[in-house]
DNA sequence: CCAATTTACTTGTCGCTACAACCAAAGTAG
DNA sequence: CTACTTTGGTTGTAGCGACAAGTAAATTGG
């Protein structure tokens, strides 16, 4: 900021094509998934995370922070999944502040149904477009992008899930 | 989808960090820009789009490609930037269904002023952490999945811009 | 042990985006 | 030319996320 720090042409044409492809993916997945699950890909994912938890049960700051989100989003998030019978929320006994949600059966077979179409179109739109030395780049430069726009959280991340 | 083609586990991690990165990003963004100028994200970048075309003026179709967007989403968006006065539309000649945008002189002013703030996080939160090779590489994969997500419209990227 | 603070979460409101519907002008077919 | 379709754009509505505020329980400090 101090002096006129621009990017290099090569940082900013790569620049330019990463936000466009920010701008499109969310679209392309939330697309996907509402027409096949009427489900946003957050919602996806957040079932996705408590699927692959023990007793499918998060606190929700644990659910959280493995969906990189807000609590207050969560907690709305949740509430909708909870009305459709997803979820359940249950009081934490250890914690009376806390809340627990877990996975109810609807929710672990709606995840279940919902899963091959969603990976499918990963597939094609993202993953099979890579060879393995690009998944390899791309795991490395992810990495570090995460590590600086969400220091501290990213050891958090379970390695299971789509 | 006919076989379970799951992710590898390569596959998967670098999956689970890029989506982690595409959620966290525009939040960042949007966050200082909100703060340092009022302007969201998508906002900077259709003045930015605006700003480096011949006589700062863009037909609206043409602003909706350059910021891979949709019609009425970016109609929306300058129909509040011109009544914050950054924007002036007006009917085209040659093609009386068409609309002219406009950046005023107010709106040059506007992404002048913040571009300093903008252009320095995302150096620091994003391509500070990247060293050459990193840069290099992630323009060759964003450039396949932009292939990949948006057939066709790639070739209309502007190179200049942040 | 009581006040102050922090943690965990929920709720309300506002603004933005997606989607659908709409209108008008331009191209196309008969 | 006249109907039909396509293109270019706007507008209305509904739903989601951000932010601010609020509640309640746990923790910390004097």
């Amino acid at each position: 900021m101090t002096t006129d720090r621009w990017l290099s042409a090569e940082q900013l044409h790569a620049w330019v094509r990463f936000i466009a492809v920010v701008e499109l993916l969310p679209g392309v997945l939330d697309t996907q998934l509402q027409k096949e699950a009427e489900l946003t890909h957050f919602e996806y994912f957040t079932l996705a995370m408590l699927s692959e938890a023990p007793d499918r049960t998060l606190r929700m700051t644990a659910l959280s922070t493995a969906t990189n989100s807000t609590l207050p989003r969560l907690s709305h998030v949740v509430a909708r999944l909870e009305k459709r019978g997803f979820i359940a929320r249950t009081p934490c006994a250890e914690d009376r502040r806390a809340t627990n949600a877990q996975l109810t059966e609807a929710g672990w077979e709606k995840i279940h149904s919902a899963a091959p179409g969603h990976v499918s179109t990963v597939r094609d739109r993202v993953i099979d477009t890579l060879d393995a030395t690009d998944i390899a780049d791309l795991d490395r430069i992810m990495s570090k992008v995460l590590a600086s726009l969400d220091p501290g959280n990213t050891f958090t991340l379970l390695d299971r899930s789509a």
